[in-house]
DNA sequence: GGTGAAACTTCTAATAA
DNA sequence: TTATTAGAAGTTTCACC
């Protein structure tokens, strides 16, 4: 995977975009002290490079009732099954994020359900799919850590 | 916190504003047979109640040359150290994500790095924290499923 | 609530530096 | 690579359903 170079220009535009991803090609331009044009072409290029995949929305789960989150570390009685039980995992309602992953786990996801109750029944949803052993789940007490901005400055300064 | 009632047009608006955040209005509006002004308010009344809470890019990391991930279960030497433990992973760059969590671990969090290397650096940095008993890691083979919209369509099919 | 059109802002691409 | 500019496109407001 080849590595793309971005500059400090480049590094200011995608932090006020990870910001606002409206934010008007004219205040970024006003900003930086270019003009309107080059950020575009600039956000055009890591278009195409492929470096900005899209954009989405932030959106407040809690507000809508979703407040519980966790994550389940999944045991499988045997790794050849990874790919059948993802599948399941995948038609299962909730499930936000899996992973493969090496160390204690076989497969590692993240759910988000709206109490105690609710979880439960996604859990025992993972824990009746043919082919795992067991399920281990830990229940997030608050989330500490989650800016957008975070990554994006740790890899600028680390370039 | 008080829950936001979305219908069905909500839904659909979020659903293609997860999907780009710069989806014009007007092809919404088309799509959905209602007018852009219509699309508008909505959207601005789901920004209001703070269920829209902003906006951001999705970059593709591996582009950039960080193509690992992987996740660090933490134990604590006492609970009482939490907030501070939190507060010095937070100058750790390459952690995106920090839960206090129930369960096997105190906190946990999630990493992204370059490589084996760099990712052994990171979590030396975990490691060496005051009030560290002993960290646990996990590393991501494959990302299987993180789907933006998977947790819209969960949500409004369980309203 | 929603519409439709006018007024305003932003984007985009071509040209020029 | 960047700046300028003008026409296209999108957003926002508002009088009226």
């Amino acid at each position: 995977m080849a590595k793309f170079k971005l500059d400090e220009i480049d590094h200011q535009i995608l932090d006020m975009l990870i910001e606002n991803t409206r934010t008007p090609f004219t205040d970024i331009a006003k900003k930086l002290l270019i003009s309107a044009g080059t950020v575009h072409v600039r956000v055009k290029k890591m278009e195409e490079a492929g470096i900005i995949e899209g954009s989405s929305l932030t959106l407040d789960y809690r507000k809508l009732g979703y407040s519980f989150i966790a994550y389940v570390g999944i045991y499988l009685q045997n790794t050849s099954q990874t790919k059948f039980v993802l599948e399941r995992i995948n038609n299962i309602p909730f499930v936000t994020v899996a992973h493969i992953t090496t160390g204690k786990f076989n497969i590692f996801c993240k759910i988000r359900a709206k109490d105690t109750t609710h979880a439960k029944d996604i859990i025992f949803l993972l824990d009746d799919i043919e082919g795992v052993y067991r399920t281990e789940t830990m229940i997030s007490l608050e989330e500490s850590i989650n800016d957008k901005k975070r990554l994006m400055h740790s890899i600028f300064k680390d370039l």
